[in-house]
DNA sequence: CCTTGACTTGGAGTCAACTCCAAGTTGTAG
DNA sequence: CTACAACTTGGAGTTGACTCCAAGTCAAGG
């Protein structure tokens, strides 16, 4: 397969294809006698993997990391394993980031959808949901309390 | 609140804290007579809006366009609605590949966790659950085959 | 009032991860 | 055999997001 096909199947530039490669995030790439990438099966699966990962936030390093150790054989299969465990743990902790601005991020636009019909936007002052100001509303409830 | 303190509650540094004030990530934040910054519990919210959604990658640009559009007013609600909604698309992508990689991950791990045990790394050689080579084992299974 | 340490600003520097470039091959179509 | 597009390498440049620095200001203790 030659570089521009992966690049189609990946959607990656050929760049970061030979970037990937010089850096070792990904081994050597098989070449044809006239030295021209011809990725195998495993070539792509070396691609495929550290794309999964880069997208995954884990740094270029530990791709490295990984590749150096690989290529060292079966007795650094112990610092692999402890290494794709040290990954994992970063991508879980990555992950409930990504929940939390979810969170976050629905009770907002929910908060907005609701503006959208009033025209002006209104937030609860209990600490933890609030968000900005809009504060001019904050005596609304004192207002009520006063119309009473 | 400090700008000290408010470092140490967010674990951050008083360097992003500045940098994120002068792009606009957040809006000015209140000032002592002296010109000193005096966080006050809504400049607080900004920032801890800002921390979580950088958290969760959003990139600073789109921030800086949130607090554009918030500080003028009402009349971007609409804006600021798609902006939110074209977050949460990001952010759920985004979510999506990590738990593509954590699959991958798990199965990595569960095979290097046998291999501690054998002292040899396999892999199913499947397309897709396919990794690496350690492909002299390939025919292992023949062997065991012969055994019985 | 003076020192000392934390704060201020504007601007320059750094780092990761690409991305682009120049100068030189390779390989295919005519 | 000749074009000419697509590939190669080594190295320089760019981008996003900080991070550091210099020179000056503010505030609390002695």
């Amino acid at each position: 397969m030659t570089i521009k096909e992966v690049c189609a199947k990946y959607d990656i530039t050929a760049d970061t294809l030979r970037y990937y490669e010089r850096v070792g995030v990904i081994p050597q790439v098989t070449r044809t006698a006239g030295g021209i990438r011809d990725y195998t099966d495993e070539d792509i699966a070396w691609v495929e993997n550290a794309i999964c990962f880069r997208d995954a936030g884990m740094p270029v390093e530990m791709l490295i990391e990984y590749v150096k150790l690989f290529q060292e054989g079966d007795k650094t299969i112990n610092a692999r394993t402890n290494l794709l465990k040290e990954a994992r743990e970063t991508i879980l902790e990555a992950r409930k980031k990504y929940d939390i601005a979810l969170e976050k991020l629905d009770y907002k636009i929910g908060r907005y959808e609701l503006a959208q019909k009033t025209g002006v936007l209104t937030w609860f002052d209990d600490e933890d949901g609030k968000d900005k100001k809009t504060k001019k509303n904050k005596k609304t409830k004192t207002t009520k309390k006063d119309k009473k």
